[in-house]
DNA sequence: CCGTACTACGTGAACGTTCACGAATCTCAA
DNA sequence: TTGAGATTCGTGAACGTTCACGTAGTACGG
């Protein structure tokens, strides 16, 4: 049946499904939800009436009388980054377990930025948990006192934050780099700025560290305009033996541009990407890459939230305050 | 008239903050939505007091009066899988583009189907958009009179409905693998079923048309167990010059077998990918495929949507069912 | 001094649902 | 016949916000 049009537009409300049936309200929210103390015939006349007159309760009335359903908000650059769908699907997960849903806006296409993003999503939800850049105590200042977790966000500007200890990857790195005898080391930057360039900034500790000059170059974080930067970087560092890019999928688009380069991989240049999203291992050759555990990111943030939402945690308390650290998946690039 | 505001777990209400600046609901409602006819020191003081209590409105009470700001629900099997991904992010560009927002609910993990998802979702949206497999019937009697569009679903068993051209898909690469020289051809099939095999179907009507015979295989969609499943086909079958994957990922398992097992794509074996996600570009050799404008089918859930929430559509009408087609991106592996 | 127009603020009502009661009606044994 | 208990159903109240008014106060021109 379409919805009934005696005025159109108008949705059926319960007081028009007890009129229908010849039954009082009260009548009407046993049927529907399944309650005791109604009769088997009237909870198939009211039921059918509901049907019928197109009936489905207001979420807002029901969240109104019943006490919220928690919902957090997902705020996410760019679904299209394979990173970001792996980290959702975690915290989706880790969501649903608990009962509550996501609301996910994702502010990679058009001009707007997270606070966009945030702005759409904070009169929606209970709480925030997103990659908001600088943004974050923007973000907190819209989310009001409600849980806001930050994800690689730099200061704790936000209730609750997860960071990455990008000197322990950086180390990692280039440990390995220099184990297996590489000499000249770019790292592939994003252009993004990301969190203040951190990523940038501990791959050249660790490169002064081990003793490797760094070349550093940016590019957007996808894999064509890493693909384009790489191009003009060969012919000016002809020693380059090493190179470290931001993210895996730019790290993919270095291994398209050493191939057409003719340079072979790890043979000529070692590659090693960043986060381990599952495509590296569908790469040819397969990606060495600096990796999250991203069910346990999701998980930590999804905790966080929880802890914050019950006061189990105060807000921008150390113990709201997360570091995870990468690992080291060693496959063919390097 | 002034509440207690010290029961700890109780959120502050428009109350507290009137009680709190010593003024009258509404006038807390001027100040916090920027309304006119408040004076500037009020507005200030109101402000203060709603951050100092960490005041936030309660979204029931204000949908409840202003009217719902409609809010979609989109099921996806797996955001683990590129496919959806792509597809999540152009029905959440599309539904900003309008003010909607989006609860994702991903069922993939977990033990549970579908319906599980779009039972969690129902309460919580005004339509659905999902890939719901045979479960759109369901479904759609869970939703009401909302709107449901389901995808890649048979028969038209929800209000809207998107479909594929299969047939026309299958054409398109059989003529081309044929015209190409190819004589024996695999396809590898998901073993969930889908929309019951139909891509199957289309894929082994095209064979015959094109007078090619067909093996047919079956794995789980991923690119692991596709790469195991083209393992043994390949000792069976010598003679296999071509290899048709259900979608783009189980392509990338099957690049990763061919090369493991020695054979060079596209000189030995040509493969065909289906869905057009972005990773094909970074595959070695990149991948042929059967491409969808991703773009456009989120669009065309999200315009199917509106249309039927605003009745311009008929639930279940022609109009409400659309076929989108694929089109053959050539690339290097066939 | 009056009336008019404007500013700043407050009060009843409504949104649609559920909760906590209370009021019928029916059953059945003493 | 009666009264207790179970079954079935209905009524006020409440959730927290905004809308449509209403009402003071203030400014100003006549």
């Amino acid at each position: 049946m379409t919805r009934s049009a005696d005025a159109p537009g108008r949705r059926a409300t319960i007081l028009d499904v007890a009129a229908a049936a010849g039954v009082s309200r009260q009548t009407v929210t046993r049927a529907m939800n399944d309650m005791p103390g109604i009769s088997a015939a009237t909870r198939e006349r009211v039921q059918k009436c509901a049907v019928e007159l197109g009936y489905s309760p207001s979420r807002f009335a029901k969240g109104l009388v019943q006490g919220a359903r928690t919902s957090v908000g997902l705020a996410i650059p760019d679904l299209t980054n394979p990173y970001f769908p792996a980290f959702a699907s975690s915290v989706v997960e880790a969501a649903t377990q608990r009962g509550w849903n996501v609301v996910v806006d994702d502010y990679g296409h058009g001009t707007g930025s997270g606070l966009d993003a945030v702005s759409r999503l904070a009169p929606q939800v209970d709480a925030l948990i997103g990659y908001l850049g600088e943004h974050a105590a923007e973000a907190q200042s819209l989310m009001g006192s409600r849980p806001v977790v930050g994800l690689d966000c730099p200061g704790g500007s936000s209730a609750g934050s997860i960071g990455f200890d990008y000197p322990y990857a950086a180390g990692l790195a280039l440990d390995h780099l220099a184990s297996t005898g590489r000499h000249k080391v770019a790292f592939l930057d994003s252009d993004q700025g990301g969190p203040a360039g951190s990523r940038g900034a501990a791959v050249a500790a660790a490169a002064a560290a081990a003793g490797i000059p760094l070349a550093r170059i940016h590019a957007s974080p996808s894999a064509t305009a890493a693909r384009d930067a790489i191009g003009g970087l060969l012919e000016k560092e002809p020693g380059l033996d090493a190179l470290l890019a931001f993210n895996d999928v730019m790290a993919a688009g270095v291994l398209k541009a050493l191939h057409s380069a003719g340079r072979s991989v790890p043979g000529d240049c070692a590659v090693i990407g960043m986060d381990g999203i599952p495509l590296g291992e569908l790469l040819t050759p397969e990606l060495t890459t600096l990796a999250l555990d991203l069910r346990a990111v999701g998980r930590a943030a999804v905790d966080l939230v929880e802890a914050l939402l019950s006061g189990a945690v105060e807000p921008g308390s150390p113990a709201a305050s997360l570091t995870l650290r990468h690992e080291l998946i060693v496959r063919q690039s390097a």
